[in-house]
DNA sequence: CTGTTAGCGCGTTCAA
DNA sequence: TTGAACGCGCTAACAG
């Protein structure tokens, strides 16, 4: 109960050969005899050996951590993104460390260190806009950094096919209902931007005219429920008799949940009967019986594998130039837009 | 753009000193003089170095990571203790590792591969039961582990006081109702027994007949849902004219909407009108102006709080005996309980 | 107070 | 094919 972790020595000592042959024997396509590897391995197995990451990080300056970097871990979208892109990373070998950028600036500097101090193979930027000395960094050391729904240039993108996206958004609305507007949440991003964009190409490609584009009020204090609040404030004034609207894109789910329930409770309108309404993530509760929203997908497995194959292309491949993917938003329908006809 | 990272040789050079001065600058409470210290201080910061955690960690066999263990990354309890743990966790120089456990065994292994082969400072498990083999190894490794909601002897506990929340919510349905039961989640853990057994103990003690703990049926695949789905599906049998019961204990928030939405469908009936709801874990939902659920919130900076200090004692103190702590589950009072008179 | 030396565990030379 | 020696970056023990 003294030594905790068992070296190499130990496995070599074990099977009577020297500290070499082990590493040999564990490097796939090292020159060594059958005989001998296979002693190795049976020794190592009885020791219960493992390769020490540290050590072979230090080696050449990188180890297997990916870093993923949020400012919103609580939010539901990280609830779909994180299981999926952790699997995958652990599937494959690599260890995912969790970087929360989403409190005190201070607390980024100081996870910045860590990615760095720990040789990072990869940083992937799911949620939020890193600070500049992030992106410095990684440039300055060589970490290949991958970011989610950016607009960054210079670094490996992958995005949903936000564009695409609002453009069938505006002709689902536009099959049903006359007065269309998009509600977008208090704080811009790039995904909402582009998802704007296309809605926006979609009323012209129509030949309409530009919808209106409301932005909810900024949240008071709790982000948990920013969106959802939002929504909710601004439903009396854009659904019912004297609303503006009868067709709505909310850019995230939360505002649409947020909609819905404003208009059930001040005009006893409902969603799918009244007035439409569509939405954008598929949050589990998207599903729900209270909302039956028809909403916007982006598949996390989808985004996972591209994540994988982007690190695989930057780690083993000399290839210097970045990547910029598309990953398509597929339209979920439900109930909260109304039939035609 | 050849040599990625600054060392400490770099540093030393550029100050005009000898290497172990830089280590020396840099550990607190070392011996150096304040004119030396200020020297490779300046000259660290020009060159922007910053410590090898991977050669530091090699020393001692302990690096600053934390391994956080879960085997449902994407439900909403994560989805608060996440982001309170990682930002002490951070705060605190630590670098928070995320283990996915939930999917595949063999990810288990592999990930466990990661832990110990990283040298984690301490190992916390979070959620879902982490094989057998997770134990083992920090045990022989002599990793601290520590586990929440959970009983697993030998180990750091910490949780939530399920028991005297049971108990609470006993006595608050039988203030207004009369048939009373709990819902339980098809699958069962120590945080649901817990529950189960105040909820019973509160009936003795108020001299009632045992309450009916009534177990959703399993889920048929996406587990993403199936509390929701739990809830919704007995919520016609349980509450209405006909129905068993007027004053219900859900387990968890999600089967509480599940059975709301149930009601109002089926029976028009609403909760904290026509039946009283109480739920546990105050996820961001339960405020929402659909449901406005009376729930147990967990803190999940209190969580955080007892984890740091847990670590510190673990890591700087040689003491072997483990902790037990009780965290005390709040009730947050809205609108899904019929007031009294 | 400072510089030199040793060694943590690993992969990779270089010689045999 | 095998073993011995080296160096990755760091801290701690030793010597001055």
């Amino acid at each position: 109960m003294k030594k905790h972790y068992v070296s190499a020595r130990e496995v070599a000592e074990r099977a009577g050969v020297s500290r070499s042959a082990v590493s040999r024997a564990l490097t796939p396509g090292a020159s060594i005899s059958a005989d001998m590897k296979a002693r190795v391995i049976a020794a190592a197995d009885e020791l219960g050996y493992e390769i020490n990451m540290l050590a072979r990080g230090l080696l050449d300056d990188r180890s297997m951590i990916v870093s993923l970097v949020s400012a919103s871990l609580g939010s539901p979208f990280m609830g779909m993104m994180l299981p999926a892109i952790t699997e995958r990373l652990i599937a494959a070998g690599y260890a995912p460390l969790l970087i929360n950028i989403g409190t005190a600036p201070d607390i980024a500097e100081e996870s910045l260190r860590q990615v760095v101090s720990l040789r990072s193979a990869a940083v992937v930027i799911l949620s939020g806009s890193p600070p500049g000395t992030f992106i410095e960094a990684t440039k300055r050391t060589g970490i290949p950094l991958i970011a989610l729904n950016r607009d960054e240039p210079g670094l490996n993108l992958i995005s949903a096919d936000n564009r695409a996206a609002g453009r069938v958004a505006y002709r689902e609305l536009a099959e049903t209902s006359a007065r269309i507007c998009a509600v977008s949440p208090a704080r811009d991003t790039f995904s909402m931007r582009a998802r704007i964009e296309g809605f926006l190409s979609g009323a012209a490609e129509a030949g309409h005219a530009p919808p209106r584009i409301i932005r909810a009020a900024p949240p008071i204090a709790d982000s948990g429920r920013a969106d959802y609040a939002g929504g909710l404030a601004l439903g009396p004034e854009l659904i019912g008799p004297d609303g503006i609207a009868d067709g709505l894109f909310c850019l995230n789910d939360h505002i649409a949940f947020g909609v819905i329930d404003a208009a059930r409770r001040s005009r006893r309108a409902e969603a799918g009967r009244d007035f439409s309404v569509i939405g954008f993530d598929d949050v589990p509760m998207a599903a729900w019986e209270g909302y039956r929203l028809t909403t916007f997908r982006q598949d996390p497995h989808v985004f996972a594998e591209q994540i994988m194959s982007t690190i695989a292309r930057c780690v083993d491949g000399e290839e210097e130039d970045v990547i910029d993917h598309l990953i398509p938003a597929n339209l979920i329908a439900r109930e909260s837009v109304r039939h035609v006809g």
